[in-house]
DNA sequence: GTAACGATCGGGAGCGCTCCCGCGAGCCTC
DNA sequence: GAGGCTCGCGGGAGCGCTCCCGATCGTTAC
């Protein structure tokens, strides 16, 4: 019932308790001998170190602090994974924090970084944050930025280039004949989306002959999604958009059943193109096109440049990386 | 660059150490008046209290810990999130272990919770754990077992009857007409996949001229459906099953694109059934009936139940609570 | 033989906070 | 008006660990 703690593990193995911090932690400070006593006097207690007594001690969590904006999407979820392979391979142990699309939430998490001394932020902004940001480095806790830009150019980051995925899209649907394009998008006020949008736009601007309009949608949930799809079937088929730009694939493989379910064809009435590729994209009821991001591969890079930041030198500019999104061409916007 | 500690924030409001931590922690200990003070200073100064502290002193860390199977299945994606709806409720913290289909992981997990000192665990177990989870039981650390029930009796417990999910899976079959049933399943040492299996083999001993027939798969994720499903279109139609039991709905759907895509029809060749009810199953190619799990209101309850637990008094027994489930009936085994 | 030195080990301060306890001041009771 | 009681506040120990530094001992050089 009572904890086991260096004194007990001290006094088992006949040393001091300085002996047995420094044979776990630092051995080669320590002789071979009383190396072996220590630990297999630890092994037989079981004895495990509190975390916060080290921490306190020692100022430092052995954490990393990483915020998404939702990790029920499959694309921040393979961002993690890559965030944690780097970190792992560092030893370190990423301290998540899923902000389920809520600023608030978001917040919370950052003071919670500050409060358990992480070591460094990997943050994937949502709302608004700058003071939040300032607050972590003015305490000294470096910060990478992830999925987006610093606008101050103060922060690193690691990024994709949306406007580059926006215009993929609709320049794929143009050059397949499409003409009346629309783009279907979560709230505006999230960038990658703006982004996404405007990148279309700079397609659409090359086609005196083609039209873009852009649609608002609250949630980017599936069901969301048929909703809209109904809603666009139910246009003529002359004021039917016969390309669309969704801005994310769960909407978009929602939206393409709406509109079949109302008996609208795709790709032949209309092309539809996606966003993050995810698991389902390839094996919707018509296979869906979509931009892809190397997400995991994403993660694991930011995760690298705070680590370097952390380690190093801390003037280091690590600059913004930036990826570029790829096409993965399917059924849905594969011309009859 | 200075940390603000709670001695900066007694010197700005100009009392002593205690009064700051009291008027923070327990207010109605300190008048009005030094309440004021204290948290107008903390406000200006923007303290923030080291969770290390805190804690070593305190002996608790606000913290549940909770292990997952795999945090990108959304059947726990939301039962973390009914977790974290009742954790928040009593003001603590969910402290996240997602063990990616790894045992050695949720190990770690365990460790980790004792090192951090979690006021309980939420446990969803992979792999055998009973010496872990004895030890946290022996640090006095309370444990509820979730999507499983302990075999001993000695752990509350909060599940759902796969024997009956599995059961009703296959009678929906049998009642449609089918005879010739296969049970497609991940692992077999997965003991919620034996259950299932389980249960379809009760439903098919009613009826003396059906058959079921198990089939193994390694990996549950879609893209071996697909591949199983080419191979299940491969065989000739009287060898071919023309009931299929699922263990999970990723597997089901890509399974139901494998065969459609080689030109079996579902659910006139094949009717299929799958298992959680993801928000796919209802958009997909063709509409999946599926065992639907209520996984939030789960997650709440184990939550509710470890909460009693560490207030409560330790020696209550809390028993195991088994949801039934239900089934959603959609076009893949509508009888044409 | 002695001094100097390196290699090991132990003592003990102290990280930032919580919480027990003691002290003083005001109030009530008789 | 004196004693006792309550209430509000501050002093200070100590949570379990790390890490600095001093003590000790064996070894080598002279």
């Amino acid at each position: 019932m009572k904890r086991v703690g260096i004194r007990d593990v001290a006094q088992r193995a006949g040393v001091s308790i300085s002996t047995v911090s420094n044979a776990l932690n630092r051995p080669y400070m320590v002789s071979e001998r009383l190396v072996d006593r220590v630990r297999s006097a630890a092994d037989q207690l079981g004895y495990i170190p509190l975390q916060a007594a080290q921490q306190l001690r020692a100022g430092r969590s052995g954490l990393l602090g990483m915020t998404v904006i939702n990790i029920a999407n499959p694309f921040f979820a393979d961002m993690v994974a890559g965030a944690e392979d780097a970190a792992s391979a560092a030893g370190l142990r990423v301290l998540l924090g899923n902000s389920s699309d809520d600023i608030a939430k978001e917040r919370d998490h950052l003071e919670l970084f500050e409060r358990v001394q992480v070591e460094g932020a990997l943050v994937s902004p949502f709302g608004p944050l700058e003071p939040w940001l300032q607050r972590l480095r003015g305490r000294g806790i470096p910060v990478v930025l992830v999925d987006a830009i610093d606008d101050t150019g103060e922060l690193p980051s690691v990024s994709f280039d949306d406007v580059a995925g926006g215009r993929l899209a609709a320049e794929h649907l143009l050059a397949s004949g499409r003409r009346r394009l629309a783009f279907v998008g979560a709230r505006e006020d999230v960038r990658q989306v703006r982004e996404r949008l405007q990148g279309a736009r700079l397609a659409v601007a090359d086609h005196p002959e083609a039209t873009l309009e852009p649609i608002w949608t609250e949630r980017t949930t599936s069901d969301r999604g048929v909703a809209f799809g109904e809603q666009l079937a139910a246009r003529s088929p002359a004021d039917r958009p016969d390309g669309l730009v969704i801005s994310n694939d769960h909407l978009a493989i929602g939206l393409v059943h709406g509109l079949i379910s109302r008996g609208v064809r795709v790709p032949e009435d209309v092309a539809v193109v996606g966003y993050d590729d995810i698991e389902f994209a390839a094996i919707a009821g018509v296979p869906l096109t979509s931009v892809r991001q190397p997400a995991r591969e994403m993660g694991r890079t930011a995760a690298e440049m705070l680590l370097a930041r952390i380690g190093g030198t801390a003037g280091v500019d690590l600059g913004n990386v930036v990826y570029r999104p790829e096409l993965i061409v399917r059924a849905s916007t594969m011309s009859a």
